[in-house]
Formats: structure tokens, C-alpha cells, sequence
DNA sequence: ATTCGGTTTAACTGAATGGTCAAAAGTATT
DNA sequence: AATACTTTTGACCATTCAGTTAAACCGAAT
């Protein structure tokens, strides 16, 4: 019944988004995917042949989900600061629901960085670029960015934004001797990125 | 001989530590390792018992080695501009000898996150926010730095020193696209970091 | 009711892997 | 040179693990 193979291929799916993010590729197990699915060993078999094409799926879903969170901001007719603030507020919100995410990424491409090459050759790098000096001439100017610098201050908001998660581990405990709670911590940080992003690149 | 003995648990550690940083934990193979270090397999259970202990030595070393680099700011005696652009240049120049640490510590901490708990147990928070507060009483207020803000600025410090390590897989494929060379953006990252901190916390 | 497609299961296989053991090789001590 | 010790090795073991197989199950079409 394709009714029901939709929900087992879900369930499967939905185990292995556990466990991968978990442990990893080399980490996770078969067994464990199965028994969090509910379901027999044999049957992830069926469905996904091997631990690398269940990976795979699984991988490249996340990833293009987590890349996918970066691009709206070219479209959206905002100010360059209007978009800044949109970013921060928007994938940090993102990343606050899937709060494993980042790090797992990180750490399979960084393991394997072949696997980013599929994901990223069908964006345009060089039209970004364009879309951004049309969209933002004046404003680039306004603000200290140049083609330089753009390299520079893009990995910087992608810093302030990915690496409290990318941390997690570590954070959650060095705050707790200074009483500072992770949770609140990042729900501040969407505004402290945005405003220290601008009042930096203000020339 | 003790000699002798220094030289195989010295190259056993060194394989050790390239194996692990590649592969992690659950990737590693013993007999990887063993090979690496030109010995027997049996050998590496003479020295370090289990993997867990060879990994755990391995994994301290490598961590205490990591976050020593960012103990040293508190005892200088420079001003905090001079200590923040001291930081980046030492931190950044430290993880250029050894680009895959980042990543690993990263990606097993949270994979363990009670790990971390040994390693930062005898550091005193409470003495280190104080020590802060009395050398540089003065320029906390002159920038814009309360006890409210400073997880935030601390955070942030450490993002963009340790984030382009991290995503190192990421970066250099993503630069590629843009005709940026990863090492040359690192070396220009110490300053930039710098000016871009003291920029967005300068009133 | 029977046949037929897809689905699910239990039992199994073979390779990989962490770890052991007893013997060999090497070194220091007397 | 004999003894006692540490270091190194190769063969071996038990377990874990991804993946296979053949049979049972189940719902629908004939």
C-alpha cells in the first residue's frame, strides 16, 4: 500500500535524522535506526539499500535545508541592514528547532568534503555576487564593504549565526558556571548579532 | 628502555592524534593506527589499554592544548584593544598549525558533552569574570561591555576566530566558486577580526 | 479461493574490529 | 653466562555489524 510505504519510508526517515545527528555517519547504527523506526532491520534494507544510501537521503535533505535558510535574503527587497536583521532572526530561529543540525554538517563535510561539492554546484556564485552589487551599489558603499572585504564580513554573519550551535557542548556548561542560560543566551543573540554586524561594517 | 619507550608511546600518540582528527572516535580503527605508528596491533593495547584510553589521552592533550590558547589574555597586561587584536593573532596563527582541531573538539564534545566537564572543572569562573572587571574597569565602560553582554562579546570573539576552522570543508569549496584562497582569507582574518570587534563595541 | 504484488519478519552470513595470550626478542642485572 | 625484566610480535577469540535470504504475511484483483 503506497499509503502505508509513506509512513514507514517517514518513520525510517525521521530515525535516521536522530541517530545520524546523533552519532554520525560512522557512528550510528543499522540496529538502532531500526528500533527507534519500530521496525525490523531487514525492512531499512528494503527501503534505503545500504547505510550509505540511508545516509545520503538523510544528509543531503538536512543540508540543502540548512543551506536553503542562507539564500532568501538576496531575493527579499530589503535595506541591507533590514536584511541582516532578517537573516539573524530567521536562521537562528531555524537553527533554535534544529539545534543539532549545524554541528552535524560541519562535521560530515569537514569528514568528507566531496559531499559539499553536489550540494553547491548548481548555485550561481558568480550571478550572488552580481545580485548583490545591483541590488546594494549605494549601500556597499555607504558601509565598509568591498569586494575585499566581502569574503570577510559574509563568513562573519554566518559565524555570529552558526557557531553558538556549532558549540552547544561546550557553551551549555561554560554558562552554567556563570549563570547564564543557553536558551535565553540565543534568543538575545538575534538581535545582538544584527546590531553588532551593522554598528561594525558603519563606516 | 626508557628511551626506546618514549619513542613508540610518542609515535603511538601521533598517529593516534592524526587518525583520531580525521576519522573521530568512531571512525577511528585501531589497526589504522597501529599501521600509522609502523608497530603491531597488540602493541597499542601494551601502551593504552582500550581505545577508550587511547583516545582519552589523546583527546585531552588536544583539548587542554586548545583552550590554554585562551587563558593567557587575562594575565597580560595590555589594554583590552590590545589584548582582543593579541588574541586573534595568536589564536588564529595556533589553529593554522593545526586546522582540523577545531572541528574535532567541536564535533566530540557534543557528542559528549560530559567530556568537557573534566577538562574545565578547575577553572574558576567566578575569579576570571572578576579579574576582568578589575583590569579593565575603566574601558568596560568606555565600550559597550556589561555583565549582560558580555557572554554575547565573548561568544562572538570566539565565533570568529574558531568558526572558519570549523567549517573549513565548507569554506574552501564555497571560495573556490568566488577565486578566494583559504589561507590567504585566515591570514588577513587576524586583523579583520580585530577591527571588526573593536569597531561594533567602540561607542 | 486463489493467485499475485508488495511488505515484513526471523534467521543467518561473512567481514571487520577491539581485544587477549603466550611465546619470542631484546635489554639490564648479577 | 644465567636470570629476570620489559617490549614486541603473530596467532587467535568473541562480538558487533552491515547486509542477505527465504519464507511468512497481507491486501487487492481475478
Amino acid at each position: 500500500m503506497s499509503e502505508n510505504e509513506k509512513l514507514t519510508e517517514e518513520k525510517i526517515f525521521e530515525a535516521a535524522t536522530i541517530v545520524f545527528e546523533e552519532e554520525g555517519l560512522t557512528g550510528a547504527r543499522m540496529q538502532n535506526i531500526a528500533d527507534r523506526a519500530g521496525i525490523n532491520k531487514s525492512l531499512l534494507h528494503y527501503y534505503f539499500r545500504t547505510k550509505d544510501h540511508l545516509f545520503e537521503a538523510v544528509f543531503t535533505k538536512l543540508a540543502k535545508k540548512m543551506f536553503t535558510k542562507f539564500t532568501p535574503i538576496f531575493e527579499k527587497n530589503l535595506s541591507l541592514e533590514e536584511k541582516i536583521r532578517f537573516f539573524f532572526r530567521e536562521h537562528i530561529s531555524f537553527m533554535q528547532q534544529n539545534p543539532k543540525l549545524p554541528g552535524f554538517i560541519l562535521n560530515e563535510i569537514n569528514h568528507n568534503p566531496q559531499r559539499i561539492q553536489k550540494l553547491i554546484k548548481n548555485i550561481e556564485f558568480k550571478n550572488l555576487w552580481v545580485t548583490i552589487l545591483e541590488q546594494h551599489k549605494d549601500e556597499l558603499y555607504k558601509y565598509n564593504i568591498t569586494e575585499e572585504t566581502l569574503p570577510q564580513i559574509m563568513t562573519t554573519i554566518a559565524s555570529l549565526s552558526v557557531f553558538p550551535f556549532a558549540a552547544k557542548g561546550i557553551l551549555e556548561v561554560v554558562f552554567e558556571n556563570f549563570g547564564v542560560d543557553f536558551d535565553k543566551y540565543i534568543e538575545s543573540r538575534k538581535e545582538f548579532a544584527a546590531d553588532f554586524v551593522i554598528k561594525a561594517i558603519t563606516k
